[in-house]
DNA sequence: ATCCTACGATGGACAGAGTCTAAGTCAAGA
DNA sequence: TCTTGACTTAGACTCTGTCCATCGTAGGAT
């Protein structure tokens, strides 16, 4: 991730301490943060971070595509640093935690054309949804 | 859709106006309408009815399995009544549109045990997105 | 090293989507 | 027709996110 920094000042992003925390915290493999919760951890390091702050960075994050936007629900949306490797998403139906997860298969191509009504479809999004291990356990 | 109201009867739901209408507005295949549209269409038949009727109703439809909750993108979920024939859903990143699609294939299918991490998964969602003929016109 | 200035940060108001609550209304069984 | 509990209502409230005016500062120019 400290490459990602790199990257960022290559693209003429000017550096802040705001900017690195942000970063930092989205660090690591099966992050899925709330707006929130980065929030929460960036003012961890840096209090006075203000929540426009991580909203401004967090979208310029996912319009260098440096950062996906996950929406499993209607609640926050979620970010998701492992931009950079293909993957969908499992979604615990009751606590909400999500894996990356990698199916086999194209889902694109399982779209004939004259299932397209003329769109130029562009991207797929495969939700997996169910209970996870430890919600399973609490409901048997 | 009046075997919808037959149905919610014999479930034993109290048969009202303002739910007769919320019924009679989701009718039709391509429906995608946000909770506002409903109370819109809604009141126009039935001036007095509020939203959070409408929101009630909703919910209840949606678990009753009767109707189909959508949150394609971190806006106002949409309320999809053909819940019955599994379908995924194709939408335009510019203005939002929804079309019903049948994929061929079986996405399920393509999730190994081994990218389950002991999830007991029950459901799956694809949804495609892209441009709309109408705003890929707009674009060029 | 210091100065400049445009880009970025701040916090508070605002907006959109949805939920909750207390009080009033009414569908439908007795 | 009466009764009652389920349903509806309006409005307050919550949560997520955006906007804006103002202030601060990164980093190039001197």
């Amino acid at each position: 991730m400290s490459d990602l920094l790199e990257r960022l000042r290559g693209r003429g992003w000017r550096m802040t301490s705001q900017r690195r925390v942000v970063a930092e915290v989205l660090d690591g493999d099966h992050v899925h943060l709330t707006a929130d919760e980065v929030h929460a951890r960036a003012a961890a390091r840096l209090p006075e971070i203000s929540r426009a702050t991580v909203y401004n960075t967090l979208r310029e994050l996912v319009t260098l595509d440096e950062v996906m936007e996950v929406a499993t629900d209607g609640r926050a949306k979620r970010y998701d640093p492992n931009a950079h490797r293909p993957h969908q998403h499992l979604v615990c139906s009751t606590c909400g935690t999500i894996r990356d997860v990698h199916p086999t298969g194209d889902p694109m191509a399982d779209l004939p054309v004259e299932e397209r009504f003329g769109f130029t479809v562009t991207e797929v999004e495969v939700t997996y949804r169910g209970l996870c291990p430890s919600c399973a356990q609490s409901v048997s």
